[in-house]
DNA sequence: AGAGAGTGCTTGAAGGTTCAAGCACGTCGC
DNA sequence: GCGACGTGCTTGAACCTTCAAGCACTCTCT
């Protein structure tokens, strides 16, 4: 409910907000709508399209590819999984399963005894070549063969905004731990 | 991997596309890489905020908003499911959960016996009441503030196409069955 | 050197989502 | 009216994510 509800909520209000909520404007609220349909739809299509070719979500297929470009195709698990922007529990779920179907390895980490190397096996590599083409033209067909080269660039200029926002770094409290 | 990989990838390519891929450009996976960093911090942040404020993730939270502005604060199953743009099967968990929170209660539909209506409980209602400021602050905090009307503009613009390109009616394959 | 605090990663349980069936009711055509 | 197919919704199993601990190692300070 980004919309004020019918009644007035005058006093006795949630925790954080003191005064009145600066409720959303008509604009606003249809442009925060689309944006969820946007992002909802777009996830579920990808999420689709990934998990038919590739066995897996698009999170891990974007796991896979950031080892696939990092030096030596390995990293250790907390940079990647500050890249991934998601938790290291997660990240810990999510190479374990990848360990399992052969794509990932661990390796120690041999400056730091607790560490651990996320390493992209070439079976994992192969896997990756093979469905790239499928993604890229879902990304294409879902989002750039729609918008045009000016809306492209202002979508990502918003996106990065919003981004740098929410980052621990940018922001002042550490949403992922 | 909406790169193109170190090596070519002349032949022996996924099912789909028949030909060279439309690799991405520089920029456009700049962008796309923004789009997914913006995507997930934001998912993140605002589950977080509503599952301590309201007990609940962002897509139940969502269900009830659409509860609360339907007629009656009742709607079908199947209609709910395509506002909100999750399958069937993910409502009939999701009320089923709301249900056991009394935020929402099941109601046979007259006219066909198939049917079920959620209906928002008052004390349904009461919560999002409560839980709205927060929100929509949250919102706020994340996204419009930090952007110029224009901006938030175009964002929404861009995200009504892309959604329009997904959506079943739209595009031409049904992807929420 | 050693205690205490911090870091890196994992674990298990609880809850959410998807997928493939499945049941009940509606609709269409004979 | 009755069979076949379609629709509305639910279910259970498999898998993913989160949360809260927990273990092992490192760092800091004395």
């Amino acid at each position: 409910m980004t919309k004020r509800p019918a009644e007035n909520p005058e006093a006795a209000e949630a925790p954080a907000p003191p005064a009145e909520p600066r409720w959303l404007t008509e604009g606003e609220q249809r442009t925060w709508l689309a944006y969820r349909h946007a992002s909802t739809l777009l996830e579920d299509y990808l999420d689709r399209q990934l998990q038919r070719d590739a066995g897996m979500t698009h999170v891990y297929y974007g796991l896979l590819v950031r080892l696939a470009e990092a030096p030596r195709r390995r990293m250790r698990m907390t940079e990647l999984a500050e890249h991934a922007k998601i938790t290291r529990s997660r990240l810990s779920h999510a190479v374990a399963r990848l360990e399992g179907n052969g794509w990932v390895r661990r390796e120690e980490c041999p400056s730091d005894k607790r560490g651990q190397l996320a390493v992209l096996t070439d079976e994992g590599y192969e896997m990756l070549r093979r469905s790239a083409p499928g993604h890229v033209e879902a990304v294409r067909t879902a989002v750039f063969d729609r918008l045009t080269p000016e809306q492209a660039e202002l979508f990502g200029e918003v996106c990065r905004i919003v981004a740098a926002g929410l980052q621990p770094a940018g922001g002042d409290v550490p949403w992922l731990r």
